[in-house]
DNA sequence: CTGAATGCAAAAGCTTTGCACTAGG
DNA sequence: CCTAGTGCAAAGCTTTTGCATTCAG
């Protein structure tokens, strides 16, 4: 069952050649440089468009956003090795306890020129409130009698 | 060998108390919740101070930050199960090909009241051009016959 | 026709910075 | 003393949004 339907998209020439300019490069480029990308063959586009359409082509799947789990930087006075959950939700973050992961990243150096330092690693989940809202939000939105 | 000397650091009593109130919670707050804890303490603080105090002890490794990569958004057309290598210097994202990693969301998930619904990983890195800017940069300031 | 999408510009976060003043060592 | 650090306010950057207009289906 699908709780939230998308609304049909239509298949502008902003948005085509977006996803185009961005399949023809490796550089994963910002949406600026998206931006200056897609201007040289359609100058009058926007940045916001630009933005727009990166948002809806991801929700399709046809683009990867790379934020790293996003939103607003925070910090822990925690300084021994651990790991975090962030909600998806709303953004908080709970601490893990200690797991131990291996991570090749001798096997990663080799496939790049970059010098391997290190890695980011966090996991992603729903914290409880947001289970809760979330729960909530399924009980309003299904009619009476209605099963999933 | 220090290539960056620090300037040395004094001990306000701004930066002891942000790092004092950050230690009693395990909220992992965002530079504005902390400007919030240490204002009920210290009502003249500014927000300023405590973004650059966070900054300093972020450095001096007394605490972490946790932005998973950080800076700007950036996008990728090639939505095939791969890896990024991030540059620390400049930002720059590259492909890695495929590595096959285990991660335990199982293990992780039994260790939170989060519903843990996935991961983020990526390397770190240096790339070649901010390597070459380093090595160039350590070279102006060794004087000469000065070995590392 | 209808409303999804656009261009433009303004607004909204979050973070950094310039400057004159304060205070740590 | 000397200069790192502070408070305040302004600026910076990236991303989002409101609105009248355009255009895809």
């Amino acid at each position: 069952m699908q709780l939230l339907d998308t609304p049909k998209s239509r298949t502008t020439k902003q948005r085509g050649l977006i996803l185009e300019e961005l399949r023809r490069v490796d550089t994963h480029p910002t949406a600026d440089e998206i931006f200056g990308l897609v201007r040289r063959k359609m100058p009058r586009i926007s940045l916001g468009t630009v933005y727009r359409n990166l948002e809806v082509l991801a929700e399709q799947g046809l683009v990867l956003r790379l934020d790293g789990g996003g939103g607003q930087r925070r910090f822990d006075a925690r300084t021994e090795d651990h790991y975090h959950v962030r909600c998806l939700g709303c953004g908080r973050v709970a601490d893990l306890p200690s797991l131990s992961i291996e991570i090749p990243e001798r096997e990663a150096a080799a496939g790049t020129d970059f010098q391997v330092v290190g890695f980011g690693l966090e996991f992603l989940g729903i914290c409880p409130e947001c289970q809760a809202a979330a729960a909530a939000l399924a009980a309003d939105d299904t009619p009476e009698g209605v099963k999933e």
